[in-house]
RNA sequence: GGGGGUGUGGCGGAAUUGGUAGACGCGCUAGACUCAAAAUCUGGUUGGAAACAGUGUGGGUUCGAUUCCCACCGCCCCUACCA
């Protein structure tokens, strides 16, 4: 006799909620709202992941319990699709990037039905579709009407491999976050966000959400502010050189001045013409500014060349100093040039070692002296969002160019601006758009003076689209506006919102800037979008290595579900170990998660219709306490093993009664809800647990049979006694007292009796 | 260099306003069922015969420390010349 058929009973219960549309839910203000949300995956061509159900079922379980609590709760679900990988697979194989991106949708949407969250369906969203993408435009151009999209020529960061610009958010370690190769610089006309300009308000609204300390910390980090002066230091040649210093206080120390490579160039021009070694210095800078920022920070003696001729004079003291020119100063930051204090600053330091320059002890300025120093400023390190793309596969930005009237915004009729049919995806070497080339779509009229303009040819970052995907959710069909005020007004901001530590610095600040600036057009009411935010940990393969193709090691899910079933999936995924940390996948392990689901499907054939007894009821109430909490507090490894605790408790007896299985299986329905709606059938009930209320408990059942006190002497565990739970102090130490295990140790006065009640008895002698 | 985290049985891991260290699970082991095996069920499982010892190491506070304090060692992650 099979008691857990889990193949039929997962299909039978999907369908079941599918049919019924369960968890579509509708706004109903008698109802408190709760919107969970997970970020939406990239619809690659491996599919599915067994990393993806981690957070997919932690915010499942939370999301099923919240709707047994009775919220109105949204969890919904959908696609990031827009991006660089399909473009890519267009180019290998020649199949559409449209054509691939359904494809691929379409298994991952199989792959999470056969895993029965309880998202809502009927919301999902598809970033690449020119529905969703026609309000990224409009945002888009409302953002550029109010100023905060501007398009200026610039240097980006350049992937010569994967000949596109790249935006800093996108670096690492000064390599192409997608295939590693050293990025360049390269000199281009490009559309930026004014994200910079946010800075302050972004470091703000961290005060008003609840994200995990070190997600503040690493976007606060990352966003840089400093504060400090900016201090003009006169020349010899006429004019001043500009810097910014966060110590003002050391301006007295100041030995030298420095100006990056690339302030050279700009200030003296490509010849550097004008200094008594202009040839010398010509040959440093233009060998510094071809080498990758990772070469010039991989040097280990710092280098550079004196500006000679060049005098600067110290504001403060009038003392005359020379000026160098060096790439450890950056470019980008501040104003590309330092006064050096190498007493103090042991950059500065390492430099005047290495260029000889003799230096001693500074004097510093009293505070209020140091404030009189130049002129306060504010410097941030984030700069503002490069937000161009030469690529195919993306949105592209509504904007045409007019001779006459300048960059102008398609007007709202025409949008969506979708994305014309091309045969070739290849990007180009001189750096422009695929869409370049398709000249019937390029040359268009201007909206406003119907002249003669071009396109946009540039497409938008993968970024954009999630940037305000959560708004979607809350009206997804909405055609006429990107989400009804209502919708927005009654869902308000993701209550819980689970994600990857990589995105950190990008999707969420990005989502969170977004926000705000849509916010103060007027076009929704929270600036903040997400009011929690928790990480799930990775799941490596046995033996803690990343799972990859090339080593073999990949678990898909879909031959777990096959073999064990998606409840087994689910439920192992949250008792592998912490939910925030990574953990090694062991199929051995699983297995015991499945004996759990087994037996449990098994006891419901133990079933009685009587009264529960006191251990029962006792049992139960540290079972719906626990599982409670646990969810409440994320830790879901735990509250797995306390439903396993319960259940063990319950075999031990011949039968178990109804009610307090019936209460059982409610604990278990967020982690494994498609046994949970099979047992709760076969307890006669009609409709689906879903919605039945959450177990409460009374906390007087949880002692109902007795309290075990620890007894100890001196400290040291010696015996353990079972009293009623209405037993007092005294009678309980006198009770520890006379126990024989104990009364043996107690060999000298007792001096004093530590009592901690319902735990512990301290005999000190 | 800076920042964050972490160290507990054979393994994954429990336990923090200081209060039974090793919950729960895996593995292992003995037994039941079986011709046998798998599956399932029952018992055992930190070391030690025991007294005791035991949460990376060494100190400290306390009736009592995995938990708090000091110093040190190891591992992991993030970040990286930001003036």
């Amino acid at each position: 006799m099979t008691t857990y058929d889990f193949n039929a009973i997962e299909k039978k219960w999907q369908k079941y909620w599918e049919e019924k549309s369960l968890f579509n839910p509708k706004i109903d203000k008698s109802k408190k709202k709760f919107y969970a949300l997970c970020e939406f995956p990239y619809p690659s061509g491996a599919g599915l992941h067994v990393g993806h159900p981690r957070g997919y079922t932690a915010l499942d379980i939370v999301a099923r319990r919240k709707r047994m609590q009775g919220f109105n709760v949204l969890y919904p679900m959908g696609f990031d699709s827009f991006g660089l990988p399909t473009e890519h697979y267009a180019i290998k194989t020649g199949i559409r990037p449209e054509v691939a991106t359904e494809q691929n949708i379409a298994t991952f949407k199989a792959q999470m039905k056969s895993l029965g969250f309880s998202f809502a369906w009927e919301r999902e969203v598809i970033t690449s579709s020119p529905e969703y993408y026609r309000w990224t435009q409009w945002q888009f151009i409302q953002l550029f009407k109010l100023g905060l999209a501007y398009k200026e020529t610039t240097e980006v960061w350049w992937c010569p491999k994967c000949k596109i610009g790249i935006a800093n958010e996108e670096l690492e370690a000064g390599r192409c976050e997608r295939c590693d190769a050293e990025v360049e610089k390269k000199t281009r006309e490009i559309w930026s966000l004014k994200m910079q300009s946010y800075s302050d308000r972004l470091i703000e609204g961290l005060s008003r959400v609840d994200f995990l300390e070190n997600i503040k910390k690493m976007q606060i980090d990352w966003i840089g502010r400093s504060e400090g002066a900016e201090v003009e230091f006169p020349l010899s040649k006429g004019g001043s050189l500009r810097v910014f210093t966060t110590r003002p206080d050391t301006i007295a120390g100041v030995e030298f001045m420095v100006i990056s490579p690339e302030e050279v160039l700009e200030r003296f021009g490509p010849l550097c013409g004008g200094f008594d070694n202009s040839d010398e210095v010509c040959g440093y800078v233009n060998a510094a500014v071809v080498r990758t920022d990772v070469e010039r920070s991989q040097t280990k003696v710092k280098t550079g060349v004196p500006l000679a001729g060049l005098v600067a004079t110290n504001p403060y003291n009038g003392r005359e100093i020379p000026v160098y020119t060096a790439d450890y100063v950056l470019y980008g930051y501040g104003t590309g040039a330092i006064m050096a204090v190498p007493d103090l600053d042991e950059r500065d330091g390492e430099f005047a070692n290495a260029m000889g320059i003799k230096f001693g002890e500074t004097k510093l300025l009293s505070p209020d002296d140091a404030l009189k120093v130049g002129e306060r400023k504010v410097n941030y390190k984030m700069q503002d969002w490069q937000f161009s793309r030469q690529r195919y596969w993306g949105e592209p930005i509504p904007m045409v160019h007019c001779s006459m009237c300048g960059w102008v915004p398609l007007p709202e009729s025409e949008l969506p601006l979708k994305l014309p049919h091309v045969d070739n995806y290849l990007p180009t070497d001189d750096g422009s758009s695929p869409l370049a080339r398709v000249a019937d779509w390029v040359n268009t009229k201007c909206p406003t003076c119907g002249g003669a303009a071009k396109r946009e040819t540039d497409t938008m970052p993968m970024w954009a689209g999630s940037c305000w995907y959560y708004l979607r959710y809350m009206d997804a069909h909405n055609d006429r506006e990107f989400a009804s005020r209502e919708a927005m007004d009654y869902w308000g901001q993701v209550d819980l919102y689970n994600g990857g530590q990589e995105h950190t610095t990008r999707h969420l600040l990005y989502a969170r800037f977004w926000s705000k600036a849509l916010c103060d057009g007027g076009f929704i009411p929270n600036d903040e979008p997400f009011m929690r935010r928790i990480m799930h940990g990775m799941i490596l393969a046995e033996g803690g290595v990343k799972m990859s193709k090339s080593k073999n090691n990949v678990i898909n899910p879909n031959d777990i579900v096959a073999e064990y079933g998606a409840d087994t999936l689910r439920v192992y995924e949250m008792f592998i170990g912490p939910y925030d940390q990574a953990v090694a996948w062991s199929t051995e392990s699983m297995i015991g998660v499945h004996r759990f689901l087994k037996r449990a499907a098994a006891l419901s054939e133990r079933v009685e219709d009587r009264a529960a007894t006191v251990a029962e009821r006792s049992v139960l109430a540290v079972a719906a306490r626990d599982v409670s909490e646990r969810i409440d507090a994320l830790k879901f490894n735990t509250a797995v093993s306390a439903l396993m605790i319960a259940l063990n408790a319950f075999e031990e007896g011949d039968s178990v009664a109804k009610s307090v299985f019936a209460d059982f299986v409610k604990l278990l329905s967020p982690f494994a809800p498609h046994l949970a709606e099979e047992l709760w059938e076969r307890l006669g009930n009609a409709e689906s647990i879903a919605f039945a209320s959450w177990v409460e408990f009374d906390a007087a059942d949880i002692s109902a049979e007795g309290i075990v006190y620890v007894v100890q002497v001196g400290g040291k565990r010696r015996a353990e006694i079972s009293v009623g739970a209405d037993m007092d102090q005294a009678e309980v130490e006198r009770l520890a007292m006379v126990e024989e295990s104990v009364a043996k140790f107690i060999t000298s006065p007792v001096k004093k009796v530590i009592f901690v009640p319902g735990k512990i008895v301290n005999i000190v002698i």
